[in-house]
DNA sequence: ACCCAGGCGACGA
DNA sequence: TCGTCGCATGGG
């Protein structure tokens, strides 16, 4: 069935095309993707979102996925006396940051590095269509899609233990290139142990203390385990530093960030750093 | 043909 | 602790 959920501040577009996530897909003006193993469309509405084919039940999990509980408009207060962040806000209002699961979180910004959007984007898919299994698509959200050119199947993202089991040559057909032996340690390290992700998802787990942990990935360095923490776990003091936002800051903070992206709030400065960066071109050169 | 992409590890100074 | 380089792949 369907669920409407009323909040201003959500703006499914721009928060599932933001580059936090690689596994929804527009149709119109739905957006489709799979989070714990289920399916659902995500429609702005006037005033509010419709999370289609999703059961009552699940309303605590897709308000906490989407982060609907914070309120932006008071955090985007700390960000309101920078004059790019303003700017920055204002082309990105409705983001949020979303609360993914820390093990494709991980793996997908694996992936993610020395490369560009599309192509992790197709590496992910290529990864849950061979090693993912079927998920069932509710027959409201097939109806929605009825004379929609919607794919038939969808595979969910596969879990460590069943990555743990592949070799590197195993992953040949998804093109990772150099990255899939960093996909296999991580695999690896999660399904034994060694790297606990239900550790991690602590608040009170001191910041550096929790990176360390991810670190011990072949692989994963300081940028993949700041985006891992800020997109799976929530850790809004996260900063990650991309090449984009270094370029902004090169350009646009020759003095150092101010204080804003430093606190407890950086990781949602950072998300529309980034945004800002990516459609202005900030200094990129052509 | 080049350059670049939500970087990282190895290596040398 | 600091820069620099190679890394696979594909799109611009």
């Amino acid at each position: 069935m369907d669920i409407y959920i009323e909040n201003e501040f959500f703006d499914a577009e721009r928060t599932l095309t933001s580059g936090q996530c690689f596994r929804w897909r527009a149709f119109g003006n739905i957006f489709c993707g799979i989070a714990d193993g289920k399916i659902i469309g995500v429609r702005n509405e006037e005033k509010g979102v419709t999370w289609i084919g999703a059961e009552p039940i699940e309303l605590d999990f897709w308000t906490r996925y989407f982060d609907l509980a914070l309120d932006y408009n008071e955090v985007n207060k700390c960000f309101a006396d920078d004059n790019i962040l303003s700017q920055a806000m204002d082309m990105s209002k409705g983001i949020r940051i979303l609360r993914q699961e820390p093990f494709e979180t991980l793996i997908s910004f694996i992936i993610s590095q020395n490369n560009n959007i599309p192509r992790i984007t197709g590496i992910v898919e290529r990864l849950c269509k061979c090693f993912g299994e079927k998920v069932t698509v509710p027959q409201t959200l097939l109806d929605k899609m009825n004379g929609v050119d919607f794919p038939p199947d969808w595979y969910s993202f596969p879990n460590a233990e069943r990555l743990s089991a592949l070799t590197e040559q195993d992953l040949e057909p998804l093109h990772a290139g150099f990255r899939a032996r960093y996909i296999i340690d991580a695999a690896q390290k999660v399904h034994s142990g060694e790297v606990n992700l239900k550790q991690l998802d602590n608040p009170d787990l001191p910041y550096e203390e929790a990176k360390n942990v991810l670190k011990k990935i072949v692989g994963v360095g300081d940028k993949i385990a700041d985006c891992t923490l800020l997109f799976a776990f929530h850790r809004l003091d996260a900063f990650p530093k991309d090449v984009w936002i270094k370029r902004i800051m090169a350009e646009c903070y020759p003095n150092g960030l101010p204080d804003c992206c430093c606190g407890s709030y950086a990781g949602i400065a950072q998300q529309y750093l980034f945004e800002y960066a990516r459609k202005t071109g900030v200094g990129k050169k052509k």
